[in-house]
Formats: C-alpha cells, structure tokens, sequence
DNA sequence: CGTGTTATTGACCAACATCAAACTTAGTGG
DNA sequence: CCACTAAGTTTGATGTTGGTCAATAACACG
C-alpha cells in the first residue's frame, strides 16, 4: 500500500496541483515524492476529519471529491469549498492546532494521510515548497474572500455561474476536465449548501442556465455551453485563483 | 520619523498582535523590532492599497481602522474583514504577487509599510516569526470562512451580533477595550457591506438588539449589554479565532 | 421490480431590499 | 454661540428574491 512507488502515484498528484500554483525546483518534488503516507478510502458522506478535532496528519485527496463545512447552531449547513484530486484541503492544520471545520467526501474517497512531522521538516528543508504550501493556503482564503463576496452579493444566478466558471477553471488547470465539460458530483442540496440558497431554488435558477444554453447538465456531468457568456453570467474573473498560467477556454 | 526608537513603538503594535495568536522567542521579537519601515498617514476613506496593484511592502496597522473590500460587477461591494492596530492586512502580498481586493482606511489612519525583502529574510532566519505570520493568514482564512458561513446560513440579527462579538474579542486580545466597550468607528452602510445587508435593515437590527439590551450604542461607541446573551444571539464561539489564550469577558 | 435518493413543480410566505423623505449629529466658519 | 452643511441615522411604504412546504416525477442501484 505504501511502497515507494505506489507512493509515488498518490504524490504525483499533489506535485500537479502545486505546479499550477508555484515553481518546484526537480529537488522539491522528489522530496514531496518521498514522503511517508498512509492511504484510507472513504465512503460517500463520511467524514475525513471532524470538527474539534487535533490532527497530526493533513489530507491529501487522491481520487474523489471532497467539501469542507461547518454546521451552525441551528443545524444549517455551510459547505466553505470544494476539493479534487491533489488539493490538501487541511494544510492549515500544520499550524492551527483544532480543526474549526470538517472535511468531508461527496463521492467515495481515497485520501493520502501526511504526518505533519516530514511535512513540517519537508517546509523547513525546502524553502520553495514552504513557499509553496503557504502560497497554497492564502489562495485558498483568496477563494474563500471571493465566496464571501459572492453570497454577500451577488444573485442566486451569478453565485451558480461563477462556481461552475470557477470549478471547471481549477479542474481544468490540474487536467480533470474533458473538453468543455467535467464531472460535477455533487446534488443540488450540496450546492444550495455551498451557495447560501435552498435545493429548490438551486434547481430553478440551473434550470434557467441550461433554457439560456450557458451550460448542458445532465446528472452529475456539466458541459459549458459558452463560456464568455457563462463568465459574463457569473461575473467571473480568474484573477484570484492566482493559477501560474490562465489560458482561456 | 524612522529611527530606531520610533520603531520600537510602532513595531511593538505587530509583537502585541502576534502574541496573541503565537509563541514568539525573545530574539524573534527583537528582529522584529528591528524592521525597517515607512510610515504614511491616510484619510478616511482612502484606498491604502488597492486591488490590482502589486505591492513591494506589506502594510501594517499602526493607528485607525481599516477593511478589506471587493468591487464586484454591478458596482456593489463587499467588505471582507476589519483591522485595527497591529494587523497586517495584506500580509498575503509576500507570496501572492496581484493584489485581488483592496485595503481601505475607514477612519484617519497611520500605516507603516514594511518591505518585502527584509520580511521575507525574517522569515527565512527565524523559524518561529515564519510560523507566527503564516499561522496569522490561516486565521485569516479562519474567519473568511466563518463569515461565509455566517453570510450563507444566518440571519441578518445573527449576524449582527456574530460580528460584534467577533471585534469586541479581537479588540479585547490586543488591549483595544475599555471594559465591556469598545470603539467601532464605521457607519452603518459600512457594516451592511460587510455582512451583506442594506444599511436600512442593518439599522432596523441594532435598534432591535439595543431594545433587547444585548448592547448599547451611542454612535461610533459600542458597549456590550449581556455578553452572554449576545453570545447566543449570534450564535459566536470565538474557537475560530484560534487566540492563544480566551477569558471569558 | 422495488426502494431510496435526487430532481422538479406549484402554492404560498418571509426576510430583507429599495426608495424616498425626515430627522440627528458633528463639524465649520462667521 | 449660532447658523449652515454634509454625513449618517431613522422611519414608512412598497417590492422582490429566494425560502418553505408538500407533492410528484425521474433515476440509480441492488
């Protein structure tokens, strides 16, 4: 389960995601090639880490599709971001010691467990993936500043553009789009959850998109119908993914 | 207006906010105390740093109030945090090259600007200051994801109260509080953007929360009126605050 | 084929937005 | 000390987006 070159695998993945975020000198990413995980699969609704809890390991998501949440006094869920295949989505957890979050996987999950210790020596031998991760956990709160401004502001329209304009930007960046469309596995409940809107009012306004041809959604697949007008929709703008090369659709 | 005397003074905002969220050597805050600095005096409502740009210095706090904002499509805006002395509100410019929001003065504001360059040597040098300001931007995303959560799933009386009790902790942290009260120098359309409401229902609340005695406000001044009670109004627990050490008020 | 989950629809409702006006307050200059 | 002004707060009337509830239809899976 975890010789070196299955190791390697899992890890690759990581080292994708964080190319299209940062430069990795080739001594870098053999570093992260060898470091030590532990692999466990999830199954769809389970939790990968809870809330309160005081890891020791980050999660390193291999194949699925995982959401991080918080649940509120009064039982309402909020689901605060979306991660594929080589997001960290607990990176933080090198130096925040409680876990303010779950993470939780939406499909069935194979997740790569890093022990904080070879990460932590790994950030301070390697300067550029020190970098690197901390590039990588302000992105991710440039994404959550830009959610912030989206349920604050924005109409139920614009908030469900501009996710799928900034999930097919992402997926497609670390190579998990097909063409003009991707896997979106996730219901309408996760989405209104994720959008600050109800599942009935997510159906309608998806509706809306596809009877204005800006996406083709069947099921948990989504094809952008076009993607100007579906950016215009969403007011989206790719600037604060702060990916190492934008290339249009 | 840089030696190394007024230094100490200005600089010593940034050790008192650090220490509230790490543990820092002795020899740390030295190097701290050490930085070379500019400090500039913005009015009200000037942009200090403005989305867009891509800044050579990082800006701290010293005097006033500021707040991180978005421009979004149709003209409206979302204001993304609050900062008083001794934040480093765009600390993220170290690794993020463009600026994808701004920083605004709210009120009359002292800003001393610290260069990347010898920022980024502090880090490299002293292990823990590269922690402390790394685990400050996770703090950041830390509260970036419970306004989210608070913008998606609660109400607007939530809110409000959420939000209050969220500065009275900082304030309290950094010594910014006078017994159970505490300056809040923004208007009420200021408060609105943040929270995503109008300043008219933004207003209809705090009457509301003024009648229940959870608070008591006379213009800029906000005293609590029932810690506990505004507590459960705005359903806060200040875990995500991920301070050092919480009292109880 | 049955069963549970998800998507869709319709009727109705509530929270909050918008608009516009009046009222306070804090400065400012005479 | 008193107008005068501009900014902010408060109020009322009215409108809209999106929520809630409940039922039905469409799927997916064993």
């Amino acid at each position: 389960m975890t010789s070196p070159e299955m190791r390697k695998r899992e890890l690759s993945r990581l080292v994708v995601k964080l190319r299209t975020i940062a430069d990795l000198s080739p001594t870098a990413e053999q570093a992260l090639l060898a470091l030590p995980l532990r692999l466990k699969v999830f199954e769809e609704n389970a939790d990968i880490v809870s809330q309160g809890d005081e890891p020791s390991e980050c999660a390193l998501v291999v194949d699925g599709f995982a959401c991080r949440y918080k649940v509120l006094g009064e039982g309402q869920r909020q689901i605060m971001s979306f991660h594929s295949s080589g997001d960290i989505p607990d990176l933080q957890s090198l130096h925040l010691r409680v876990m303010d979050h779950s993470l939780l996987a939406l499909t069935p999950a194979t997740i790569a467990f890093l022990p904080h210790g070879p990460l932590l020596a790994l950030t301070r031998e390697h300067p550029d993936i020190a970098a690197a991760f901390w590039r990588d956990t302000l992105i991710d709160a440039a994404v959550f500043r830009e959610w912030l401004a989206g349920v604050g502001r924005r109409s139920a329209r614009q908030r469900i553009a501009h996710l799928i304009c900034e999930l097919y930007t992402r997926m497609r960046a670390v190579g998990l789009t097909d063409g003009s469309s991707f896997e979106l596995p996730v219901t309408q409940a996760e989405l209104g959850d994720a959008l600050g809107l109800s599942s009935v009012h997510v159906n309608r306004v998806m509706q809306e998109l596809r009877r204005d041809d800006l996406i083709v959604s069947r099921g948990r697949h989504i094809a952008i119908g076009e993607w100007e007008r579906l950016q215009a929709a969403g007011d989206f703008d790719p600037e604060y993914l702060h990916l190492r090369e934008q290339r249009a659709a």
